[in-house]
DNA sequence: CGGGTTTGACCAGCGC
DNA sequence: GCGCTGGTCAAACCCG
């Protein structure tokens, strides 16, 4: 099978931070604030509902052959777009799993094909089906950051 | 038969 | 006010 290196890497736009990165650790982090600019634009739309605000945004950046990575979670994709600003086109993710309305969106770089970056929206209601070697050390990050910020589980 | 994937169309937001 | 981009939905199709 394939393997994929995970580059953990990771950007949220959340005050607090989803992760754990070690200040000097002199990790593969890649915090990319670009999509918080973009997230900007929700922000308003939720702030205006006056409702849960921003949504939970984290961006993984994998190395793999693959553009779909096995997470252990179920997901269905509902659309495809071709940015502009990108060779490849978008796929756009949504989890299978009845009242988890986590979104999963997957592009791909221009300039290297093999880096695939991976943006999670939202947080899962349900525990894993099954178990990623390669994610679930970031699932467990994922997890236990979350539980941490104590954020509102529904 | 069920679930998932696909593709096009539609819509909303933002910029100009 | 119009056009563009990005995002989502929905119907049809495909696969297991």
């Amino acid at each position: 099978m394939e393997k994929h290196e995970v580059l953990l890497p990771i950007s949220s736009s959340l005050d607090a931070s989803p992760f754990e990165p070690n200040p000097g650790s002199g990790s593969n982090v890649h915090v990319q604030n670009e999509e918080f600019l973009k997230s900007k634009r929700k922000e308003t739309l939720s702030e205006r509902s006056g409702k849960e605000t921003m949504k939970h945004k984290y961006v993984f950046q994998t190395r793999s052959q693959i553009d779909i990575l096995d997470d252990g979670f179920r997901w269905r994709k509902y659309g495809e777009k071709l940015v502009k600003n990108g060779k490849f086109p978008r796929s756009y993710y949504k989890c299978s799993y009845r009242g988890c309305n986590v979104r999963k969106q997957i592009q791909r770089h221009s300039k290297d094909e093999q880096i695939v970056e991976t943006t999670y929206e939202g947080m899962h209601v349900h525990p894993v089906e099954k178990t990623a070697e390669s994610f679930d050390q970031i699932l467990r990050s994922f997890i236990t950051s979350n539980q941490l910020n104590n954020v509102t589980p529904i």
